[in-house]
DNA sequence: AATCGTCGCACATAGGCACA
DNA sequence: TGTGCCTATGTGCGACGATT
């Protein structure tokens, strides 16, 4: 083999007549020419040729994905350009030869393959149940900090020490990226066909909040015009088809993006915080039926400045984090 | 009548050799 | 490395007979 050729694949039977196969993968697969295939598999190099040409015919494999032009030092000590195959070839080619070989190679890659369907299956399941019981005592987290602070008004210093606790179960959440997203998605969401918040009526809302005793003189102050494109996003549409449905969608995404767009000199967080509860109640979400709140008041801090904290990547996360908690049970 | 095993035929696939 | 030619082997399928 030339050293310009990378990785190794070594077939060979052991002491107990178990077949094994050495590979060596260089960045990931291997690269053999057809004669290098034909000595793997015990056979001559036409017949790998015809079988890479059958496989590339079928379109069981693209040709300009398995097979690259490497430069090659023959045994004459000359260079020539020789078509080498990447793994993906070689497995192709293994199961088509009809060789002692190529049998011992189908029995081990069977078994691996086999291997992988039963363990990876298994080791899926187990990941998926660690996630969603991460995702729940998130949720459990929440609630508990609602029961904890229930009673008093939050300072700043118990903000920061939520925050801590926020950070660490920030922490399971980042384990929660390539959770399966049918598990988390959005449930039991009501259609969206309710109140529609307009800039217009925004804006209105958020100067009587100005006018209120918490608010100081740069309250509610624009900075810029991305406070009416926070409104217009929710409901934003794509081929016809709005990109979030329901009221519960919409009203987490205008917490998300006025907490995250910084429109407004200062209080973007209480505007987020209070224009959610107005257009969660306008959408008639705000209490359940028996007259409690579905999210309450500790809890939409904890959100809000978990949503200053976030990451941008984590939109997604938090939002289906704010849908779930609003529709929890209790 | 339904099912199963066997046989023969046609076609597909695989392999080797020779040569471009 | 690709291809044509030839041979060997494998496979699918229908026909047929034996068995249940």
């Amino acid at each position: 083999m030339s050293d310009k050729t990378p990785g190794k694949l070594v077939l060979y039977v052991d002491k107990e007549g178990k077949t094994r196969v050495e590979v060596q993968l260089d960045r990931d697969t291997l690269w053999l020419s057809q004669r290098q295939i034909a000595v793997l598999f015990g056979t001559k190099r036409p017949a790998i040729t015809k079988h890479l040409n059958n496989i590339f015919k079928s379109g069981e494999l693209k040709e300009n994905s398995v097979c690259s032009i490497l430069e090659h030092t023959a045994a004459d000590g000359k260079t020539y350009n020789t078509a080498f195959y990447n793994l993906d070839a070689v497995i192709s080619v293994g199961y088509r030869v009809n060789s002692r070989r190529a049998t011992q190679f189908r029995i081990w890659a069977t078994d691996i393959l086999r291997r992988h369907l039963v363990d990876g299956y298994t080791l899926n399941q187990k990941l998926l149940k660690a996630k969603e019981e991460k995702f729940l005592a998130f949720q459990r987290a929440i609630k508990l900090i609602e029961r904890v602070k229930a009673s008093k008004p939050l300072e700043y210093r118990e903000a920061m020490g939520l925050l801590d606790v926020i950070r660490d179960y920030s922490r399971a959440m980042g384990l929660l990226d390539d959770y399966d997203h049918g598990r988390v998605a959005v449930r039991g969401v009501s259609a969206g066909a309710g109140f529609r918040l307009t800039p217009e009526i925004a804006l209105k809302a958020v100067r009587q909040l100005k006018s209120g005793e918490h608010a100081g003189g740069l309250f509610g102050l624009e900075k810029d015009k991305s406070f009416q494109s926070s409104i217009e996003t929710i409901y934003q549409t794509f081929s016809g088809k709005e990109l979030y449905p329901s009221a519960e969608e919409k009203a987490a995404h205008l917490l998300y993006f006025i907490v995250k767009n910084h429109s407004f000199v200062d209080g973007n967080k209480r505007i987020a915080a209070a224009l959610f509860l107005w257009f969660m109640e306008k959408n008639r979400l705000l209490y359940r039926a028996d007259g409690t709140k579905r999210l309450a008041d500790n809890a939409l801090v904890a959100l809000t400045l978990m949503i200053a904290e976030s990451a941008p990547q984590d939109m997604g996360l938090i939002v289906r984090l704010v849908v779930n908690l609003i529709n929890k049970e209790n």
